[in-house]
DNA sequence: CCATCTAATTGGTCTGACAGTATCATTGAT
DNA sequence: ATCAATGATACTGTCAGACCAATTAGATGG
């Protein structure tokens, strides 16, 4: 008998065939966001598969983003521009399911923040200094009243919003997925003090003079102490709790 | 009739209830890597539901990257360590369906790339020399070859080497992610010039010598100037093929 | 001991049915 | 004529049951 070279010959499932054929009609044919797709029972004539292989397919998509469903009258699979939420999702459960450590999280917030807030500098609107004012205007009176949780969520919102000054809507999916994780897995006892709180809130103060100000070095650079300290801050605390320095692997 | 206020009550899928719970036992309960959950008749089973919504639920956790289905006797589902692969995917849907123009996908790598390389300058392995100088040797034969599409995908490959350099799991995943869809997006005309490949090859090879010796400052500016002279170089190219500066809008 | 066949187990697919829900169309009262 | 109630309708959501296809454990035979 000859061997013929034959690499492990591969079977898709129908349902993931539909999904490529339809993400590939959304993402390149540009089918505007809005359209109805066929009902379920059309589209399974038209694909020649089953209802049940089709309403896969539609899932697939739905967990990417590019479709939402509705039931009822009229009702259906429509075309919907893919949000930074799925980005945010993913980079959630890649943290939790990889045991990514904070320390590992914010290292990476902070390499991206600096960046950012320069290009915020670069490039925002008078609406965008709006709102990063509102989010520190929360922060402060959370900081004043003694409202931990709502300080951390306050302070989460600022650093989004700074972002989001940046117009670059990559950075901002970015940081928002790590913001969130960060969000979620801070320890609330390192903002109980008084002091760090007012130091993050003139950190901010003067990181927005610079936005502001249109000042791209400044905002970067000042941006770029405040996490800095952030970061150094959750090492300590982590230290005192361990006794030690965890360790690189 | 009185008025009572009420929200609009939600009513979830059945799928989505247990995709939720399982999504839960893994990544809190922390269920082992590798371990089979029970066939999909027993899960329907046990949570009272059909086989239908059941691999809807299985299927919403595999788009997760969160298990692995395999047929045959002795098949099922396994529980795997979700990669960063789920991130690409996410990531190149939102740049795709946003339309993001390769400018503000660059501008983010150029973010993101020189506090990468100062990491990397910090905690690289000797291995991950060894990688980084692989990557630089395709890139120069490549080059000498005429390979244009070759030298990009080496290219690409070196980048995200540097990252892996920097042992940081998230930065790894969105400089990869970032990097396959300007490698997708890459206008190849822009390689066509030796100049412009010879420019790159020296760059390179000044940000590796930085790495080596552990100068993170060192590895973080030129990193930074490299990635810029990319950025306005794919500026220019864009502005002389529009004739004008795309607007911002 | 090894190759081969058989059978059991599991996911993949299909069919057909019914329930649940949101919208449309009609009707009836004012 | 206007508008609210009411029924018809067109969808998705869910179910049950069957069969096909792939894979492998275990029996069988050399």
């Amino acid at each position: 008998m000859i061997s013929i070279e034959l690499e492990r010959v591969r079977v898709p499932k129908a349902a993931d065939v539909l999904a490529a054929m339809l993400r590939e009609k959304i993402l390149q044919g540009g089918i505007e966001v809005g359209t109805d797709l066929p009902n379920e029972r059309e589209l399974g004539a038209q694909a020649g598969l089953s209802r049940a292989s089709v309403r896969e397919a539609l899932r697939i998509l739905e967990g990417e983003g590019l479709i939402v469903t509705r039931v009822g009258r009229n009702g259906g699979s429509a075309v919907v521009r893919p949000s930074s939420e799925t980005i945010e999702r993913s980079v959630g459960i890649f943290i939790r399911g990889q045991g990514i450590r904070l320390e590992a999280v914010l290292e990476a917030r902070a390499a991206m923040e600096p960046p950012s807030a320069r290009f915020a500098a670069m490039h925002r609107s008078e609406t965008d200094l709006v709102e990063i004012a509102k989010c520190q205007s929360a922060l402060e009176q959370a900081s004043t009243v003694g409202d931990v949780d709502g300080y951390v969520r306050a302070n989460r919102d600022w650093h989004v919003q700074v972002v989001r000054a940046s117009h670059n809507e990559l950075l901002i999916a970015f940081i928002s997925a790590v913001a969130q994780s960060v969000y979620v897995a801070t320890d609330l006892e390192g903002f109980n003090s008084v002091e760090v709180r007012n130091a993050v809130i003139r950190a901010h103060r003067r990181v927005m003079e610079a936005i502001t100000a249109g000042d791209a070095d400044a905002a970067s650079r000042r941006m770029g102490r405040h996490v800095g300290a952030y970061v150094s801050g959750v090492r300590n605390t982590q230290e005192k709790l361990n006794g030690t320095r965890p360790k690189e692997q």
